[in-house]
RNA sequence: UGGGAUGUCGCCAAGCUGGUUAAGGCACCGGGUUUUGAUCCCGGCAUUCGCAGGUUCGAGUCCUGCCAUCCCAGCCA
């Protein structure tokens, strides 16, 4: 697959056209995507996974997916099976599989290099001691009372740390920069801590662990990285990046470029926050249809390209950014426009009974797939004396121009006939039960030579072979633009919108609908984009998620006058 | 009284080394088509590039000074 087509410029393609003008790295571009398997991967991600894979695909180069797991207190091989699988849902695919735990002993073998050059040194202080000797943002650090050990010893008790001779949080190794540094990165940073615990890939085999700083930049390397892209709060971290690859015996110094994270609003992107609203139970797990995760957005309905095309959209840039909503929304209308079959549902029954149609006739209405694509066929749907249609469709003290059903009113039955307001049934509460009209036989579709031209067309399903299958209705999950702001001194979890879920237990549908497969997806004429959910539908008993409504002018009018 | 970055239309975002009327998308506003108030089509939408000065025949693009926002003080990544 190739994204060149709709793949805007950005500063990044343009930096690496200007190294492969220039002849840099033999005109190769080798990306990475590196995520720490902590956690399910969400929108954010997407934009990064587009970013390397694309710019891979589109120079002819390579992309790797790395594992970033240094930190065995959080990572998981559930999180490491699940980002595999997004990553290709999404439609990439990776050279090489590589851990940066695959590296240990290699990182281990660089470490006493710095060692032996004097760059770097074993400190016993207490975590809180080199915490206060760091200094702050805006006073300079002490140096470590170990900062001068001899290399002999440093080596010794390096070696003695990889040997399990001491117990965690004893010893920690540092590099030897600079405790003056205005950068916080550059003083003295850790590159090793005993911890022991069972790594998911190397077990018991250590109990040391290497930190991202010394870690990343090493593993780049040694995948032959050309250009490394991460996030901006990693721009800080590049003098380090540059210190260790410049002072250990390796041939290859990847660039690393960094661009502004994608963020949304109305919803939350940091795994933290994500991984609470899980642990919370504010959610029904990391795929929940309203989480902004991959394998939500994927449960939801969203289909992969839509997701591509958003983060082509939205482009790379370094400008902090927050995308709205309806570009999202958008995306995935745009991308299923042309590809869902039309079919009929009403989501809040009210019954219609055809007066002048007799009992037991049926009607075989043959309705299209698709209003524009023929290719995609017809389908019979029966017509009946008595059916549904939503009760949104019928107002009796309607606002100027609502035109769909009303007293006195007339209105088309999509892909049927014309039909009149006669008369409603109310229940003992003067509730609307049923409204009963009659069909005028003129005006059959596709055969109407009535000449009568009515302004309101809505959907509808026959009471008798109509099938029931409930449809959850999903919207924002905050009811905030900015959940995580701190403003009003509240938690983002105190913005949750209450219906951001809204169940449709009595949908009624056409009855092929009972054969959809799980992850099939829809346009329910006039209401939106619906996908049959693939944990809950079963055989013959779909559920479906609404993905997005269509686009709603009359909705929109109605709320600007107050309708 | 630290360091690093960013500020172009409501939201994204092009704009290479200064040179005719400041791309494009989303949103929005008109109009047309339409048996989805959908789609589609057509038109409109920044005298101005955070602000103030300066250099220049000419600046969003160079210089100076302000202002605003974001990131950094994990033995997290």
């Amino acid at each position: 697959m190739s994204h060149s087509e709709n793949t805007p410029r950005n500063f990044i393609r343009t930096i690496i056209d200007h190294d492969i003008r220039s002849g840099k790295n033999g005109k190769r571009v080798a990306t990475r995507f590196p995520p720490e398997p902590n956690g399910y991967l969400h929108i954010g991600h997407a934009k990064s996974i587009c970013l390397n894979f694309g710019i891979a695909e589109d120079y002819s180069g390579s992309c790797n997916l790395r594992f970033d797991d240094t930190n065995p207190a959080r990572e998981s091989q559930e999180f490491i099976d699940a980002i595999r699988q997004d990553i290709e849902w999404l439609g990439f695919t990776w050279n090489g599989l590589c851990q940066a735990s695959n590296y240990f002993e290699q990182l281990y073998g660089y470490a006493e290099e710095l060692i032996e050059k004097g760059l770097a040194y074993v400190d016993s202080q207490s975590a809180e001691d080199i915490r206060t000797h760091r200094g702050t943002l805006t006073e300079t650090g002490k140096d470590s009372p170990d900062r001068d050990r001899a290399i002999d010893e440093n080596l010794e008790v390096f070696r003695g740390m990889r040997a399990g001779e001491y117990a965690d949080g004893e010893w920690v190794l540092r590099a030897k920069i600079d405790m003056q540094s205005p950068n916080i990165n550059m003083r003295d940073p850790i590159l090793y801590r005993i911890r022991r615990l069972f790594h998911h890939n190397t077990g018991d085999a250590w109990c040391i662990y290497p930190m991202y700083d010394f870690t990343h930049c090493i593993s780049d390397a040694i995948e032959s990285i050309t250009h490394s892209l991460c996030t901006l709060e990693f721009e800080d971290h590049r003098p380090l990046y540059d210190w260790v690859l410049d002072h250990i015996s390796i041939d290859c110094h990847p660039q690393q470029i960094e661009f502004s994270r994608l963020e949304m609003l109305y919803t939350v992107t940091s795994k933290r926050k994500l991984s609470q609203l899980v642990v919370h139970d504010h959610v029904d797990g990391w795929d929940d249809p309203r989480m902004p995760t991959v394998s939500g957005m994927r449960r939801r309905g969203f289909t992969a390209a839509s997701i591509r095309d958003f983060c082509a959209r939205a482009g790379v840039a370094k400008s902090q950014n927050r995308m709205q909503m309806s570009e999202l929304e958008n995306s995935v209308r745009w991308d299923l426009e042309n590809k869902a079959p039309r079919v009929m549902a009403v989501l809040d029954p009210i019954k219609v009974v055809i007066t002048n149609w007799p009992e037991d006739r049926c009607d075989e209405m043959e309705c299209p797939n698709h209003p524009k694509i023929p290719e995609l066929g017809t389908r019979i749907v029966p017509f009946t004396r008595e059916l549904y249609i939503d009760r949104e469709d019928f107002m009796e003290d309607p606002p100027s121009k609502y035109f769909r059903l009303k007293p006195g009113g007339t209105v088309r039955l999509k892909y049927g006939y014309i039909i009149d307001y006669q008369d409603v049934v109310r229940d003992e509460n003067g509730m609307v039960v049923e409204i009963h009209c009659s069909y005028d036989p003129a005006t059959r579709s596709g055969q109407d030579n009535s000449g009568r031209k009515v302004k309101g067309v809505i959907q509808w399903v026959s009471a008798t072979h109509g099938i029931t299958a409930p449809v959850r209705m999903y919207d924002r999950l905050f009811t905030r633009p900015l959940p995580a702001d701190g403003k009003e001194g509240r938690e983002f979890t105190d913005y949750l919108n209450p219906e951001s879920l809204i169940l449709k237990p009595n949908a009624v549908m056409e009855s092929s609908l009972a054969s959809a497969n799980p992850e099939d997806r829809f346009q329910f004429e006039r209401l939106g984009y619906f996908v049959a959910d693939r944990h809950d539908s079963k055989a013959g008993a779909p559920v479906f998620n609404r993905i997005v409504s269509l686009r709603d002018s009359w909705g929109k009018l109605e709320q600007q006058h107050g309708a």
